[in-house]
DNA sequence: TTTAAATAGGACTAAATTAGTCTTACTTTG
DNA sequence: CAAAGTAAGACTAATTTAGTCCTATTTAAA
């Protein structure tokens, strides 16, 4: 029930490139955020395959957000695959089986899956980033405070 | 983003001991519910040491259902620890930092956290159960479908 | 009172997943 | 054409999960 260090990665990416208003290059990325240059890399290309992000090759290239309605639900499909929280009953999970604590179960599971769902695309980067700003806002004013605060 | 074997093999035997009228043995639940033995012996203490399960030992022990307002959020929390699907930024999420993106996807994830508690926290065992007794009695109905509907 | 059926618990191993790296190729702008 | 970039696949290392093994202890029944 953790989450992965490659959805973590992504979606602070992707919260750090959705305020950017150029491209940005992976390497500058990386360094923004502290991620493993390579890995990030990675995590960008999945991003692209999904429209998330978009890449232009080449001397001032770089990433960038493509999709301001993505949800982090999307963001975390991207990477880490479907969320599937149980395994399944053969398809039709209404059918009787012969282990009734098996089905019983998944159906509970289904049902968190459908409420993790249900709350994670609820949540847009564009919302969050609203989120962001008035952060930023604040951060300019206590400006002392900043640096053990968020480790 | 997935449950793990230990966690789902303990809600099935959570689910079917509490079913149960006497104890059951390790051995006898292992092979009711396909699990393997050792294993779900290991699963059976952790939920013991949090008062979900009860043993008594010797001849014609085993473990019952201890606590029917258990809920499965209580159960994956005895057998995962704590469900930590983000990484703290030192306690305080409010204060600024120097790593928005870092805050405010916690924030996400904290949010997410407290959805995945509250829908999991609402499910009890003996609420399962209910729906496990009306479960059975379909499945006496219809006879044939039953093996291979749940594999 | 012995014996068989249980739990208790710790140490260990194997398998799978996750995280991260390396290498090589391709693309684009200056 | 050179530098700064992405693209993609193969590889390795580290961590976690799953599962096993062994030894001790408890208890009811024969």
């Amino acid at each position: 029930m953790k989450i992965s260090k490659r959805a973590y990665y992504g979606l602070r990416a992707a919260v750090s490139l959705a305020e950017a208003d150029g491209p940005v290059s992976a390497r500058e990325l990386a360094e923004r955020e502290h991620i493993p240059e390579d890995f990030l890399e990675k995590i960008l290309q999945k991003l692209r395959k999904t429209g998330i992000v978009e890449s232009t090759k080449g001397v001032e290239g770089g990433y960038t957000f493509a999709n301001k309605a993505a949800s982090v639900w999307d963001i975390l499909k991207s990477l880490d695959g479907p969320v599937r929280t149980f395994s399944s009953p053969g398809g039709k999970g209404t059918l009787p089986c012969d282990f009734p604590s098996h089905c019983r179960t998944n159906d509970v599971l289904r049902r968190l899956e459908i409420e993790i769902e249900k709350t994670l695309s609820g949540m847009t980067i564009g919302h969050l980033n609203e989120q962001l700003t008035t952060h930023n806002k604040q951060r300019e004013d206590k400006d002392e405070n900043r640096i053990k605060s968020c480790e």
